[in-house]
DNA sequence: TTGACATATCGATATGTTACGATATAATTA
DNA sequence: TAATTATATCGTAACATATCGATATGTCAA
C-alpha cells in the first residue's frame, strides 16, 4: 500500500483500549431486554420481578441481565426485604438512551 | 409474584421490536476497530487500506468491518479506480459518538 | 418451623462472533 | 499480456453469548 496517514489524522483519536473498555458497554447494552430495563431505571427503580414482567422473560433471566449490567457499572442494587431494587448509577447512560431514542423512536405518542 | 406494574410506568417505553434493531444498531458498533472507523470517518472519508493501516489490522479484516456497518446503514463507499472510500450516511453516529468520547475521552490533548 | 416467595447461581446446550489463511475479483502498471 | 495493488469473499476453528431447567439462598408469613 502506497498509503500513509498524516500525524494530524490520527491525532485526538480515542486511544485503542479505551475504545475497547467502550465496545465492552456498548455489547453489555446491546440487547433489547437490557435497554428496555435500562429505560425504565433511567425513570425510576424497580426490582427484578417488576422488570422481569415488563419484559416478559423469567426472573432467573432478568436477574442475570442486572448481574451482567452491574458488573459493567451501570447499576447498583438495594436490598429490601426479599426483593431487590436495582437503579442506575452510570450517569452517561441518560445521554447515551437519549441518542437511541432520538434514532429509534423513543416511545409512541409524545 | 405480586409485583404489577402501573400502566404509566410501562407507557412511553420504546416498543421491544424497536429496542432489538437498536440492539442490533450497537452491536455492529461494540467492537474496538469499528469504534476507532466510525471515529476516524466522522472526521473525512477514508479507504479500506487507510483505516486498516489506522487500526493495525490487515485490510481484509477492514474490510469485513466495513461490511457489517455497510449493512447497518452506517456507511456508503465510493470507488475511485481500485480503491473504495467509505463514508458516514447515518448522521444520528455522530451523537452516540459524542457520547461515548464524552465517557471514554474523545481524545487526548482537549 | 414449615411453606411460599424473590432472587441468584449452575451446568448444558444452542447460537453468534471474531480472526485467520486461502482465494477471488477488479483496476492499474510494466 | 503478465505482474502488482486494492478490496472482497469463503471456509473454518476458537471463543463468547443467550437461554433454559434445576437448584440454591435468603426472607417473610402462617
Amino acid at each position: 500500500m502506497t498509503t500513509t496517514l498524516e500525524a494530524t489524522a490520527l491525532a485526538r483519536l480515542t486511544p485503542l483500549d479505551a475504545l475497547g473498555q467502550a465496545a465492552e458497554c456498548l455489547r453489555t447494552l446491546a440487547h433489547p431486554h437490557r435497554l428496555r430495563i435500562v429505560q425504565m431505571l433511567l425513570r425510576d427503580r424497580y426490582t427484578v420481578g417488576q422488570l422481569a414482567v415488563a419484559c416478559d422473560i423469567p426472573s432467573h433471566m432478568a436477574s442475570e441481565h442486572l448481574r451482567l449490567m452491574q458488573r459493567c457499572g451501570f447499576l447498583r442494587n438495594e436490598k429490601e426485604g426479599r426483593k431487590v431494587y436495582y437503579r442506575i448509577v452510570e450517569t452517561h447512560l441518560a445521554n447515551l438512551m437519549a441518542c437511541i431514542e432520538k434514532r429509534f423512536g423513543p416511545a409512541p405518542l409524545e
